[in-house]
DNA sequence: GTCTATAGGTTGATAGAC
DNA sequence: GTCTATCAACCTATAGAC
């Protein structure tokens, strides 16, 4: 209880302002969401929210920003494996297993905002599509499209268990077991 | 060439709106799309698109409308089956090889814009969330979340193939191969 | 760190002429 | 059918007081 710096009605800390963001961006998408309905989730005015950052897509970028080492050791630990043909499977394993709820939530902005997501991988290389350098790391060096394809797919097997669990009650570890599933089983 | 309306500079008829509006609503997504960007794709004035619809949702729902049949006549195949365990495999399978360009741009277009397929889900039951009347005949009476999510996920193949695809080269046809694989070997 | 006030632009939609 | 003209509502963002 110490350290926490506001404890008060309104949300304040960035860390609060993001997290009502990204539940907002999830469920009524980034352009569907004012920077007042995050403002008002958070009983403060949209003005609060400028003193913390520079605009509303900075918060979406700070969001994804936040999960982006856990793609990049991902990446790293993909490096260091001889490759073998069922390491996209093994990899994609492993991002299931590792996978936290704070990831998990992010996985579900990016399904929800596709859009938002494309139009950030054209413009900006710092952030690169966020499994880009995955899936990079596991193609060699001359693959064709069905390889691109059958490793994204095993990748996205997770993204595809959110999907599926939307709605229910699925708990957490029911949406990593039938992404693992999935994984394990699927072919192309 | 002799019955179609119109042949001039602009496109008019109420399919050519759809079709822009379409392709509009994939890549820059429903909220991102403003009816100007849809009237000026068109080189007509947004007025002129309020005589053919009542407003830009009425023309996100008229193309999911278009496709609702196609919908239908699965749910009244598979109603028409033995229930084996295997049925939601085979209806996947039948789903994917029958699945046509015009369905697999509806796909993409609700792959793009979750939050306001949601929202639609919620408020019309005339329209009803898309497939979900397909799960529904597909669900034994009291059936598991787990046994929902592997029927949604198993739906929802040609959907996870259409996403690799994105931004590749990917043919129709290596589109619909792979989901299909994917739906063949998938279990959960 | 949050407020009030407000600027300047865009949005979805309508009225009415042609 | 399409236009011009226009609207009220909303948007993102800033300036400056507290």
């Amino acid at each position: 209880m110490a350290s926490t710096p506001e404890s008060r009605d309104g949300a304040r800390t960035k860390e609060q302002i993001l997290s009502v963001a990204l539940e907002l961006f999830i469920t009524k998408g980034f352009e569907g969401t004012s920077v007042r309905d995050i403002a008002d989730a958070l009983s403060i005015t949209p003005s609060a929210l400028y003193y913390h950052f520079k605009g509303k897509e900075e918060i979406a970028t700070s969001l994804l920003e936040q999960r982006r080492h856990e793609l990049d050791e991902l990446t790293d630990w993909i490096k260091a494996q001889p490759r073998t043909a069922d390491l996209p499977r093994v990899a994609a394993i492993r991002w299931i297993d590792h996978a936290t709820p704070a990831q998990i939530q992010a996985m579900r902005f990016a399904g929800s905002n596709r859009p938002f997501m494309q139009k950030l991988g054209e413009k900006g290389e710092l952030l690169r599509s966020g499994f880009a350098s995955v899936e990079d790391a596991l193609l060699p060096p001359k693959s064709s499209t069905i390889e691109r394809m059958r490793i994204r797919m095993l990748l996205d097997t997770l993204g595809s268990a959110l999907r599926a669990a939307e709605g229910t009650d699925a708990t957490f570890e029911e949406i990593l077991s039938a992404a693992k599933s999935a994984a394990s089983s699927m072919t192309i």
